[in-house]
DNA sequence: CTTATATGAGACAAATCTGTATCATGCGAA
DNA sequence: TTCGCATGATACAGATTTGTCTCATATAAG
């Protein structure tokens, strides 16, 4: 029973409509959370009919972005090697994975708290309990200094991370740094001796 | 020619009005950056014409806010003793010093960058380079290390006031302590050993 | 008391954004 | 070619916000 096979191997949709739409929603929300339904659909090259077609709402939009910022920022941490690392390893690989989509990672940290009933909202909340659990790893690992609250170790990772991209995105630091800087900050501050 | 010195010296306006209008904006848009002028001037204690009143548009207001917020943040700073303190006592103080106008802080740090041209402008360009001036002098003095980006330190400082004080506002750190994790933080980091 | 001024409440127009609906077109499939 | 369907353009109504204006009132100064 495979009379389509050549139909179902080729790519399926004619053109990517919906999912150039999420993409340039997510760039243009990046640099303006209130831009217009009108100014998306203008940077995905459709028309703002289109977009109402995919997306009943504005809302439905967002929440699509929401949905993809998190699928993607999870199969990039899903990608690391768990195994044999060290906690300070780890680190520094979720530093790389997560700075280059630092603006799905701020989309997602921008919105998600918002509507924190949601779908949404409980993924947002399941992602930062993983860096919680990262931080305690690192405590009990001895990488962590005990004194240092777990909650303000969550917060400047975060802030890390956001740091990291705004420095790549103005052209501050070059990308391949930017995750090795974060994460030695993270770990023992910009002082000398270090 | 001082036939009215008791009503000189006697508070010269009857309200309190535009302080209270920006005061009052500066927390709703800390919350908010697009609350409507309705609800500010409802934050406010005002009538919306009164608010129109003051400031002839909504430009206006943001302008007034962000000179106040300049104004703010550099009477701060100004307190620290400069003399005969080293440059991490002095990042401390810098740090114990903005953390408490994170609100000032952000609101100018989110809408300044905007305004390249104008004076609010530029006043935030200063207060950039004097951090990054602060920077220097801990690279000179052998604080900061060598190959830390200056502007990766800058970025971090700014980073870690903005963190510091969501951090107390979530109540997820004391007052007193945030400031000092700021600088630890940035010092050596939160490892181990220090 | 009388007067001036700031205020609050509300009406009003203009602009913007949202969401829906309609119509013609172009591209792919049969 | 012909049909079906997604698209683009456009018009439209409703909601929200902005900014202006008017009028009545309360309060402080004279």
């Amino acid at each position: 029973m495979q009379p389509r096979d050549s139909q179902a191997l080729s790519p399926p949709r004619r053109r990517p409509s919906r999912a150039a739409i999420v993409d340039a929603a997510i760039g243009v929300l990046a640099g303006n959370p209130d831009a217009s339904l009108a100014t998306i659909a203008e940077a995905a090259g459709v028309g703002r009919a289109t977009l109402y077609r995919h997306f009943p709402g504005r809302s439905d939009l967002i929440d699509a972005i929401s949905r993809q910022a998190i699928e993607e920022t999870d199969a990039a941490v899903r990608k690391i090697r768990w195994d044999n690392t060290s906690s300070s390893e780890f680190l520094l690989a979720v530093f790389e994975a997560m700075v280059p989509l630092g603006d799905r990672y701020h989309f997602l940290m921008a919105t998600a708290p918002a509507v924190a009933g949601s779908e949404v909202g409980e993924a947002y909340a399941r992602q930062l309990r993983e860096v919680e659990e990262m931080m305690q790893w690192m405590r009990r690992d001895g990488t962590l200094a005990p004194d240092v609250p777990i909650d303000w170790a969550v917060l400047i990772v975060d802030s890390l991370i956001y740091a990291a991209w705004s420095a790549v995105r103005d052209g501050s630091v070059a990308p391949r740094h930017a995750a090795a800087l974060a994460c030695r900050t993270f770990l023992s501050g910009l002082s000398r001796v270090g």
